[in-house]
DNA sequence: TTCATATATTTAAGTAACTTATATATTGCA
DNA sequence: TGCAATATATAAGTTACTTAAATATATGAA
């Protein structure tokens, strides 16, 4: 597992890259995937993922239908035509993001200013 | 510039990297790097700077040789064998971070379980 | 049948890595 | 003379999370 204080900036990006990758998803869903495409290294607890859905929906970046499945009660969630931009500059972000600390981890050897 | 969220969990590891590649630097020589190094995409604040140093000195990681530049108190820092081992685990960790958030950025399109 | 595991969602309380703001002091350029 | 750059330090505040606790059904193993 990578370490939560590294993982914890990204989660809201994760969940919204996943929801517009795979149209409609509930919440445990989610987690499965998450941990599926990351080999297990990132776990979305559901004390963060919930609470983060939550505030989405406030925010009218996505939309919830609830449907009945087993007697259990699913919740899902999908992008309002908001939440499509919204991703978009997500996922920019982290890309530049990645760039950044691959520049880092990974730096030009013979590049150096004088 | 890349949002505080996303880029939080990532200084320590930056700046012990940073340390790693240029032997002893100066706190506002580390700053200075990293926005060189990002094109301006991470900026590391004074405020999270110079705590994150203290606590790595604090825990053996760094150690410090202060020095008089231009009448300016100049505090270097560099890695102690512990420090080495330490940047190699968090590099790690990294590049494992970057590795997972790709499968998400950039995810296999073909790549399905029924 | 009974117990653990997986499925599924919710929310309150606590943590800590940051940001923001403030303080201090010198150099150098316009 | 006055601002920007250089250089370090720390107190106070924010917030995205973690941890923990609650609730309820389905399913397979013992």
């Amino acid at each position: 597992m990578i370490s939560t204080d590294l993982i914890k900036g990204s989660l809201k990006t994760i969940v919204l890259k996943l929801l517009k990758e795979n149209g409609r998803m509930y919440g445990y869903e989610i987690t499965r995937k998450v941990e599926e495409l990351t080999a297990g290294q990132i776990k979305l607890t559901y004390g963060a993922l919930y609470p983060i859905l939550h505030k989405l929906e406030y925010e009218g970046v996505l939309v919830t239908e609830s449907e009945n499945y087993n007697n259990r009660i699913r919740v899902y969630y999908s992008l309002t035509d908001k939440g499509e931009s919204v991703v978009a500059e997500k996922v920019k972000e982290m890309r530049q993001f990645i760039e950044s600390l691959q520049n880092i981890v990974n730096p030009q050897p013979g590049f150096n200013h004088a």
